[in-house]
DNA sequence: CATATACTGTAGGACTGAAC
DNA sequence: GTTCAGTCCTACAGTATATG
């Protein structure tokens, strides 16, 4: 069985007989972006096909057809661990069930009990910065290619370049390269390395080069030198109107909110951004949470949920013409946690006001 | 002389848009 | 939401030639 390294974190992930798809590989990151590390207990994951779609950027069809096989491969992945006494080494599956709701074309996972004390590290691995970096890239090394030099040219790295040196076996493993692919050193330069080189300077905030040193005649290992790559990293700055491209503070907000309210838009969160602060949009959220769990049928969530951020809108203004804005936003802060004062707000939205536009 | 490199061909898989 | 037809891509392998 080869034993694969997905995560490059003590090789505590591995996977079973088949190496992932690139489609698969993304699902996962954004399964695992979505985990909040603060939870008490295991989250249970639900994607929907809107934001699959636009997560990963592959087409709606392409979903419907292939989410069966997605689930399939994901399935697959194991974590390998010791148990108490570090004596047994344990294989657990990484999901322990998936399942394709038919009704809202959504997916939810399910965590193996067993890897809960991991997740918080493989939170911190598949952070959403890096599946807006990698939801362009076609082939699934280059995947594993950017999350691997990743590690060792950090995002925040003050240094301009980082060099890496890797055995050709080794990185063989790390890769997914199954037994007997990529067996010629020109298949593997050709369609792993340089496809990588190509793709991540093109489509991601690093970038790479790459020698491969010798033992005698035999090539033995590579050595990479990883850059940030300034190009996309500029190019990000100036991006800020581009609907697809989301600013980190707009992708938590985009992701708390599409799993509070079914069907959210990327567009409609930027468009919102626009008019509301982004407290307001938050608060709004945590109201919104509040009517849900006190039983509130919610018959359009959106229109429901920018009517709150309206009202909340309109009740904040004259507050926050005031003078002292510290003391002013705590007050505001504590007046929306009251849970008095959310009650009158449900109230007000109890007969029927859904159907605020934006 | 073992192995790498360069170039080329190809089967079948991955993926898409359009039409149902 | 599915099917279909078509394109593009991946993962090789054959051959010739270069190189340590």
């Amino acid at each position: 069985m080869a034993q694969n390294n997905l995560v490059v974190k003590r090789n505590e992930l591995i996977e079973g007989n088949y190496s992932l798809s690139a489609v698969a590989q993304k699902v996962a990151a954004a399964v695992i972006a979505k985990v909040n590390p603060e939870a008490d207990s295991l989250p249970t994951i639900k994607l929907s096909a809107r934001e699959a779609i636009e997560l990963l950027g592959i087409s709606k069809q392409y979903f419907y057809r292939e989410m069966d096989n997605i689930t399939d491969e994901l399935g697959r992945i194991l974590i390998r661990h010791n148990q108490l006494d570090e004596k047994k080494l344990v294989k657990s599956n990484f999901f322990l069930r998936s399942t394709y709701d038919e009704t809202d074309k959504s997916v939810t996972f399910e965590f193996h009990p067993d890897i809960e004390p991991y997740i918080r590290d493989f939170r911190r691995n598949f952070t959403k910065y890096q599946i807006r970096q990698i939801r362009n890239l076609n082939s699934k090394y280059s995947i594993r290619v950017y999350e691997v030099l990743r590690k060792y040219h950090p995002i925040k790295c003050s240094r301009s370049e980082s060099y890496y040196e890797v055995g050709i076996d080794e990185f063989r493993s790390m890769m997914g390269i199954e037994e007997g692919k990529h067996q010629r050193i020109s298949n593997l330069r050709e369609y792993v390395l340089k496809r990588a080189e190509k793709e991540l300077t093109e489509k991601t905030d690093l970038t790479f080069k790459f020698k491969m040193l010798r033992k005698a005649r035999k090539i033995s290992s590579i050595k990479f030198t990883i850059y940030h790559n300034q190009r996309n990293i500029k190019q990000e700055a100036t991006n800020k109107d581009d609907p697809e491209v989301l600013t980190e503070q707009e992708e938590q907000l985009f992701s708390d909110l599409s799993t509070l309210i079914k069907g959210i838009e990327v567009k409609e969160v930027k468009a919102a951004l626009k008019f509301y602060a982004v407290e307001v949009l938050q608060e709004a959220m945590f109201t919104y949470f509040l009517a849900q769990t006190r039983g509130r049928d919610i018959k359009n969530p959106k229109s429901y949920y920018f009517g709150i951020c309206k009202k909340l809108n309109d009740h904040y203004k004259p507050t926050q013409n005031n003078t002292s804005s510290d003391a002013d936003s705590r007050g505001l802060a504590k007046e929306l946690l009251d849970d008095d004062w959310a009650k009158v707000m449900l109230d007000e939205f109890v007969d029927g006001d859904e159907n605020i536009d934006v």
